[in-house]
DNA sequence: CGCTTTCTCAACCGATTGGTTGACAACAAC
DNA sequence: GTTGTTGTCAACCAATCGGTTGAGAAAGCG
């Protein structure tokens, strides 16, 4: 996915308000004034918010007479999930392998000790 | 989740610099200055953009002497993904109910073709 | 046709953002 | 001590953000 892309795409999930307008969507479409109505913002505020959500392609807009329906688009929030769950993983992982290293030190410490010690172990937690 | 520790981290991670600066860390733990060599800005903004991502608690620092190491905090994350996911799967089950619902109509105009024509339900959309 | 509803566009405003430079705090090393 | 390294803090600046109001486009309805 192309680098400002993604940046549209957190740049919109930023603002709360647009959290909120993507929950509500998530249940259903729903025009602006619809989307509208819960805040206490004027109406020419929430459209602004759409169209970063739109330019973020995180919603897409079709015509109804006057109205202008909005739908969320599930791609780009497939995408941020994406992103996040690499180095999310990326660094768990090598938690995981560092455990490991620790592990092993902590056996070799056990057997320098002729009678073994024995367990005392996951160091897990935070520094 | 606080709602403004999530706005905080997506605000974090709508930056590219602050990006690619937890891309690097989720490969191990680094310093300020070796965080900022790959950018063509200063010192003092690289600092800048790790007291945001400390601050949306993606990230943690500890003391070394002068230095000032940069640890890669997954809860966070956990938590980006878990919002994201939410209303992902949200608008997914809907479309496939919605799914659902549009081929029992087509079940119904094929049968219509012969005989009877039967109940048609599931106001799941909006208006 | 004129009138209402629905929504977007444009201009403006104060607050925030992302960068800069300069000063300096903390620590190591000489 | 003095010097050098590493990093933060403070002040500043242009650009962007999130809201406002006012004007008007697009469509249905009397």
């Amino acid at each position: 996915m192309a680098d400002d892309q993604l940046s549209r795409a957190f740049t919109a999930l930023a603002d709360p308000t647009r959290r909120d307008i993507v929950a509500r969507l998530s249940l259903g479409d729903a025009t602006p004034g619809q989307l509208a109505e819960p805040f206490a913002m004027s109406l020419q505020a929430v459209s602004k918010h759409l169209k970063v959500l739109e330019e973020a392609g995180l919603i897409s807009r079709t015509r109804d007479a006057q109205r202008r329906p909005c739908h969320l688009e599930t791609a780009v929030l497939d995408e941020m999930t994406a992103w996040v769950d690499r180095y999310r993983r990326n660094a768990e992982e090598r938690f995981r392998r560092l455990d490991a290293v620790l592990a092993a030190m902590d056996d070799d410490v056990q057997e320098n000790h002729e009678d073994q010690q024995h367990e005392q172990d996951e160091g897990v937690a935070s520094p």
